[in-house]
RNA sequence: GCCCAGGUGGCGGAAUUGGUAGACGCAGCAGACUCAAAAUCUGCCGUUCGCAAGGAUGUGCUGGUUCGAUUCCAGUCCUGGGCACCA
C-alpha cells in the first residue's frame, strides 16, 4: 500500500541547530539530539575483484582504514546476489532464508548472537591494495548509512566478536593499545603499521584521510542521520483527509476553491476492501478518486497553537499580522513522552511555515517545562508462602513470602489497620498476622499511581476535606515542578494550617473581624516587600514550592508582630491570588474592595523598604563559622579588621597570635586566617 | 554499552554569581490551654562528646583547587530517565 511520508529528514540539521535557541531541559534536548542522531564521517568506495560493481561503505572512523579486515553488507543489500561466488551461493541463500524468518523482535532481542555468511567475493582496500573478504551479517542494517560497513576488529567490538567467531585474522594498527582480547575504540591512540598515517594520533588522522579520499576521488565526506522520514498516513476515519485526488497513479492536489475538504458521513468504521481506511467504502468519496488515508494525530497538533491566535479566519490558517503580534508560545508545559513525536513535528512544521514566509519565527516554543509525575507510594503486606499468614516488614526475612499490594487508604503511614485489611477482600477474612511490637508494618515502594497497585489517592476526596486552594498549593509545595515525586497525603495538613493561619490575620475565631485601617510601619513594609520580591522571582522561575514557603514565612512574621493592617494584607492577598485563588478572592471582598481580585494591580516592589545600614556578618576563623558581629555596611576594611580583632570570640581563637590575613567581602562575610 | 539528569536530617525539600548547610513543611518529643477531645500556642529536633558554655563531625565515596566547596575540577559508586547491533 502506498503511504505518505513527511520528509522531516530534510530538516534534520536545522532541528538539531535550533535546539540552541530554545529553553528546553537538557534531557529533552538530548532525547531530540539522539533521535536525530547526527554522525559525521565519510563514504568510501571499495572495488570488487572480478566485478564492475563497487561497494560503498559509510564510516565515522576513516582513520582505521589500514585496519580493515573484511567488509560486511546488510543481508538486504542489493549487491549480495551479484557478487556471491558460485561455491557460496547455497550457503548465502540459506542465510538469507534464516534472516527472513526472523522477526524484528527476535533480531532486537538476540543482539548478542553472532551470525553471518561469507559471500566468496573479495574487495580491494583502495589504499594498500589488500584483498579483503566480503561477508553479509544481520548486525549491519540496510536502512542506515549505505547498508555496508568496513570492519575493523581491533577498534570495534562488534567487528572484533565477528572476526573471532569466524576466525578472520585481525590486523592491529594501534600497537599495544590493542590487547588481542577485546577491541579498543579509542581515538587517542597513535597509529602504527598504517602507511602514511603511522605516527599520527587517530583523532587527527581522520581529517588527513578524508582529504586523501576526496583527492583520490574514491569517496567523500558525509554526514548521516539516524532519523527517518515520518509515516504520515493512517488507515482510519478520524483524521484530516488529504486534499488530494489520484489520476492514473499521480497525486493531484485539490484546487484551493475546493477546500476545505471535509470528512464524509459514514455508517461504519470498518476497513476498506484492501486494507485501506474506512473512506475506501464510501462511493461518493472514491468516485472522486480522493485519497482514502487520513492524516495522523500529530498533523493537527503540529500547528494548533497558530490557529488559536486567529480561530475565526476563513481565508488562511492564521493571518501573519496576528502571528507576528502573538509570536512564539512563551511557555509550553507538557510531559517528556512527546519528546520525539509532537515536539519534533511541530518544530518542523513551524520551520516549513517560516520558510514559506507565512509566519515570522521558526521555533514554535520558546520555553518548555516538563512537569514531573505525581507518583504513588505503594504499601505491601507479606504473605508467608502457602499460608494465609502475613508477616510484618521488619521480620519478613525469616520467612519465604510473597509481597502483596495493600490499599494505601487503610495504612496510616506504614502501620496497617489489620481489621480493615481483613474486611478488604473475602480471601483475607481469616488472615492472621505476625506482628512486630504489636504492629503490622508495611513495606513501601514508589511507583506509578495505578488502581491495580492500590496506591491511588482521589483528589476529589481531598478537595472535599481541605478545599481546592489547599490541594492546589500543596501540589505546588511538594517540590520542584520538573521533578517526579510520590504523593504524601500527610503533608497536606501543613498547607491547610497555613491557610487557616492566614484567615486568622483577618478574622479571629472569637472576636470576628480584626483587620484594621491603621498605617503600616517600616517593619511591616519590609516584610511585605521582601515577600513581593521573592514571589515575583519564584513565580517567574516556576519555583512554586519556594514561593509557597515564602508565603508561610511572611504570614509567620506578620502574625508574630500582630499585624492586621489592610494596607499590608491587601497586597499580600493579591500576591497570593494565583496560588490560592478562592480564599484570596473571598478575603479581597471581605476587606471591602471593589470588583475581583483578578483585576487588582500586582504590587510593585520598592527597594527602599529593604535598605539596611548594618549587617550581621558571619565571622569565620580559618573558614569555619564561629560567631557573628553586626557591623555598619559603610565600614571599610581597616575599620572592620579593628572591630573583628577586638571581638572576644575571635580573641579566644587567636590565642594571642596575629592573624596572617583577614578576608572581608563587603555585605557577605569575614574570614580570619590564622 | 552509550548519553542525560540527580545523590543534602526520620521524610518532602531549601541554600540566586564559591561566603552562616538544613529555610519552609511533615513526622516525632516535651509542655501550655481544656473535664476531655479537637483547634491553637510555646520549646526541642543531623550525628556525637558535654549538666551547660562550647567542641568535634557532617551535603554518596576518594582526591584536588581555594582564605573558604552542597556549589568548581578529576576519578569512582549508586539511583532515575532516554537510546541502543546506527558502523
Amino acid at each position: 500500500m502506498r503511504q505518505w511520508y513527511l520528509r522531516i529528514t530534510d530538516y534534520a540539521n536545522r532541528l538539531l541547530e535550533g535546539l540552541n535557541n530554545v529553553e528546553f531541559s537538557d534531557s529533552m534536548k538530548e532525547m531530540q539530539r539522539n533521535w536525530i542522531g547526527k554522525s559525521e564521517g565519510a563514504e568510501l568506495d571499495f572495488d570488487i575483484i572480478n566485478s564492475e560493481e563497487k561497494i560503498k561503505v559509510y564510516t565515522t572512523r576513516p582513520d582505521t582504514i589500514f585496519g580493515v579486515d573484511f567488509l560486511v553488507l546488510a543481508p538486504e543489500h542489493e549487491l549480495v546476489q551479484k557478487i556471491t561466488a558460485e561455491e557460496q551461493r547455497s550457503s548465502i541463500n540459506e542465510y538469507l532464508h534464516y534472516v527472513k524468518s526472523r522477526s524484528d523482535r527476535e533480531r532486537i532481542s538476540e543482539v548478542k548472537q553472532i551470525t553471518g555468511c561469507f559471500t566468496g567475493a573479495f574487495a580491494i582496500n583502495p589504499f594498500n591494495g589488500k584483498q579483503i573478504p566480503i561477508w553479509i551479517a544481520e548486525y549491519v542494517l540496510a536502512g542506515y548509512g549505505t547498508g555496508a560497513i568496513m570492519a575493523v576488529p581491533c577498534g570495534d567490538q562488534r567487528d572484533f566478536s565477528f572476526a573471532k567467531h569466524f576466525h578472520i585474522p585481525i590486523t592491529n594498527i594501534i600497537g599495544e593499545n590493542f590487547n588481542g582480547n577485546e577491541a579498543n575504540p579509542t581515538k587517542e591512540a597513535v597509529l602504527s603499521d598504517a602507511d602514511f598515517l603511522s605516527g599520527l594520533k587517530m583523532a587527527d588522522a581522520i581529517k588527513v584521510v578524508i582529504e586523501k579520499i576526496e583527492e583520490k576521488g574514491i569517496g567523500r565526506r558525509k554526514t548521516n542521520f539516524k532519523m527517518r522520514d515520518a509515516g504520515f498516513s493512517r488507515q482510519r476515519y478520524w483524521g484530516e483527509p488529504f486534499p488530494v485526488k489520484w489520476e492514473n497513479g499521480t497525486a493531484i492536489p485539490l484546487d484551493e476553491s475546493q477546500l476545505p475538504l471535509e470528512l464524509p458521513h459514514v455508517e461504519t468504521y470498518g476497513p476498506g476492501p484492501e486494507g485501506e481506511g474506512p473512506l475506501a467504502n464510501i462511493a461518493s468519496w472514491t468516485n472522486k478518486k480522493l485519497e482514502t488515508s487520513t492524516m495522523p494525530g500529530f498533523a493537527g497538533s503540529s500547528w494548533y497553537f497558530l490557529r488559536y491566535m486567529d480561530p475565526k479566519n476563513n481565508n488562511s490558517f492564521c493571518d501573519k499580522k496576528i502571528s507576528d503580534y502573538w509570536g512564539q508560545v512563551d511557555v509550553y508545559i507538557g510531559g517528556t513522552e512527546h519528546a520525539v513525536g509532537h515536539l519534533l513535528y511541530s518544530r518542523m512544521w513551524t520551520k516549513v511555515l517560516y520558510d514559506l514566509g507565512l509566519i515570522g519565527f521558526d521555533e514554535p516554543f520558546k520555553k518548555l517545562v516538563n512537569q514531573g509525575m505525581i507518583q504513588g507510594s505503594s504499601r505491601f503486606a507479606y504473605r508467608v508462602k502457602g499460608t494465609n499468614q502475613f508477616v510484618s516488614f521488619g521480620i519478613k526475612n525469616q520467612y519465604m513470602t510473597d509481597a502483596i499490594h495493600v490499599d494505601v487508604n487503610f495504612v496510616d503511614g506504614i502501620e496497617m489497620d489489620v481489621n480493615a485489611f481483613k474486611n478488604w477482600k473475602p480471601d483475607f477474612a481469616n488472615a492472621d498476622f505476625i506482628l512486630e511490637d504489636g504492629k503490622y508494618i508495611c513495606g513501601t515502594e514508589v511507583e506509578k499511581m495505578s488502581k491495580s497497585k492500590f496506591n491511588t489517592v482521589n483528589p476529589d476526596d481531598l478537595v472535599d476535606k481541605y478545599g481546592a486552594d489547599t490541594f492546589r498549593m500543596y501540589e505546588m509545595f511538594l517540590g520542584p515542578i520538573e521533578q517526579s515525586k510520590p504523593w504524601d497525603t500527610k503533608g497536606i495538613e501543613g498547607v491547610h494550617r497555613f491557610l487557616r493561619k492566614l484567615w486568622r490575620m483577618f478574622f479571629s475565631d472569637t472576636n470576628g473581624k480584626i483587620w484594621n485601617e491603621e498605617k503600616a510601619n517600616d517593619q511591616e513594609f519590609k516584610i511585605l516587600h521582601k515577600t513581593i520580591r521573592k514571589i515575583e522571582a519564584d513565580t517567574e522561575n516556576f519555583s512554586f514550592n519556594t514561593a509557597v514557603s515564602t508565603f508561610m514565612v511572611c504570614v509567620n512574621e506578620l502574625s508574630e508582630i500582630n499585624c492586621h493592617k489592610k494596607e499590608i494584607l491587601d497586597k499580600l492577598i493579591i500576591l497570593l491570588a494565583p496560588y490560592a485563588p478562592h480564599i484570596a478572592e473571598e478575603l479581597w471582598s471581605q476587606l471591602g474592595n471593589e470588583g475581583s481580585i483578578l483585576n487588582a494591580t500586582f504590587p510593585a516592589f520598592e527597594e527602599k523598604y529593604l535598605l539596611e545600614t548594618d549587617k550581621e556578618y558571619p565571622i569565620s576563623i580559618n573558614g569555619k563559622m564561629r560567631t557573628t558581629i553586626s557591623i555598619s555596611l559603610d565600614a571599610n576594611h581597616p575599620e572592620v579588621e579593628q572591630i573583628v580583632l577586638s571581638n572576644d570570640v575571635v580573641q579566644k581563637w587567636l590565642e594571642g597570635k596575629t592573624p596572617k590575613k583577614i578576608i572581608f567581602v563587603k555585605g557577605k562575610m569575614i574570614n580570619v586566617v590564622i
